[in-house]
DNA sequence: GTTATTGCAAACAATTTGCACCCAC
DNA sequence: GTGGGTGCAAATTGTTTGCAATAAC
């Protein structure tokens, strides 16, 4: 489990630290690419991969299959519509004490959770 | 957003009340197949979605990027570990009291949500 | 009979892998 | 120099889709 960070892997998470939304991989290196970054998408996957597994990162998979990339610091607690598959921010994490009991534990190190509510948003909720 | 049940959706939807733990979509066939069902892989996949839609079957993707199928019904809260990917259930789910809360919202109709840690197992803290 | 559902196979798309090249140390 | 990191393209694989056949009503 080594923790040295690599040149792509810190443009990755340079990029991550300026959006305030989960980006795809693609999405991540069409942005890398702009920016003039020669880098390649199985790069974008290897560091995601790799920053994931030192608990920076972390991804959640998307309505449509694909998986969203941010930043661990960024809390991501969301509301999912199963109709239109719309995800909206829960504002505040009702996790938290629990997480923290938990990182105290020693057998299982927490680096960060996910909570996801699923059901139907208003707009969808009249449609039948 | 029609609320009928087919007869693949209906024995998709027994299996899965006989099993405890998640599966793919592609072990759901095999097992009904065992079954003797006639049934198509496609099918399997466009009954979890009608399911999914209906409130009663939920999915989370796990580490080989595979979805995982279950019933609702059945919590599913885990602890994820980031080197190994292995899931270890969690007996309680501290988020019940604010599911009901939200359920009782207007806006967002909830049918079940998800809770998922993620850090390192015993086993693989230990490694380096 | 008409309409929705199904199985199959082909298509699709996100992700992973093989490999030659290149950079850092 | 050597070993890990990288880009590219090919391979892989979970999932979706087109369509003719079938079942439901």
């Amino acid at each position: 489990m080594k923790t040295q960070i690599t040149r792509s892997q810190e443009s990755v998470l340079k990029l991550l630290e300026t959006l305030d939304r989960p980006l795809s991989a693609q999405a991540l290196c069409t942005q890398l690419r702009q920016q003039n970054h020669r880098i390649g998408l199985a790069t974008v996957y290897r560091s995601l991969e790799a920053l994931k597994l030192q608990g920076l990162v972390q991804s959640r998979s998307a309505a449509n299959g694909e998986s969203l990339y941010s930043l661990v610091k960024q809390d991501q607690h969301y509301l999912t519509c199963l109709h239109c598959g719309e995800s909206f921010p829960l504002e505040t994490c009702p996790v938290h004490d629990l997480e923290m009991q938990l990182r105290s534990s020693a057998s299982f190190k927490v680096f960060y959770h996910t909570l996801e509510f699923f059901g139907l948003c208003s707009p969808c909720q009249s449609e039948h």
